[in-house]
DNA sequence: CGAGTCGTACGATAGGCATCGTAGTACGGC
DNA sequence: GCCGTACTACGATGCCTATCGTACGACTCG
């Protein structure tokens, strides 16, 4: 199972609450290419992943930024799990704020790089 | 008639051809409130619109600003007629390269809205 | 032609942000 | 206790951008 046993590890880190997410943010933490990338592979794994699990091209330090900007932004919720820190899609919470709209941005971020690997 | 008629007025404006526009480009240009704003405008009147006709918390020059990044981007078409520059969603293109992406969007965005208002 | 309206261009300004490097903290294993 | 790994915090840097004011160009109407 994957739900049932945290042991979350002491340190907590800030997320917004349901009611506090907003479309703006999370379109702008969507218009970095870097963090729409990561944002395709936590969708494609389906699973919660950690930080250095990514292949994304900048360094650490950058990394961390990102994933707090998609953090703070409500795009996705980080977790602590002994030194690996765990990041998963708010997937729950954003179809029911904005019904429709995960799927549509990743369908069209597929579309968009399938066109550009020319099909 | 509104759309037989077009008599140019010899001012031309540079838009992105279809394969140009990027998801990314899309998502930065939406991600700022006041263009937003712009585009909820434009989708609700459901034609084009002069520039003058919007409800903008901004001088003109800035306006003019966000209307060249919306065009720049993808998101709408503008063109001159006589002193007036209509402005119209770009809603065709958009559904046939991100299908369903917009409606989703603007869905959100109405969503939020509502939510704020206190329903 | 002259005046008024609509929108642009340009410069200035202030703030945001993507990027990096380095130094440091938290945790797990030996 | 010590070391290695995973990630963070902080400061620096350079770019991008949202905002404005002012001066200007294009067009319409009298």
């Amino acid at each position: 199972m994957t739900t049932a046993a945290p042991v979350p590890s002491s340190r907590d880190l800030p997320h917004p609450a349901c009611g506090e997410i907003r479309l703006e943010g999370v379109l702008h933490a969507l218009s970095d290419p870097v963090r729409l990338r990561i944002v395709r592979e936590l969708a494609a794994a389906g699973a919660a992943l950690s930080c250095s699990q990514f292949d994304v091209p900048v360094t650490k330090s950058t990394s961390t930024h990102h994933f707090r900007v998609l953090r703070e932004s409500g795009v996705i919720r980080q977790v602590y799990e002994g030194t690996a820190k765990m990041n998963a899609l708010r997937r729950d919470d954003l179809d029911d704020l904005f019904p429709g709209l995960l799927d549509s941005l990743l369908a069209a971020a597929t579309h968009q790089a399938d066109r550009r690997n020319g099909t």
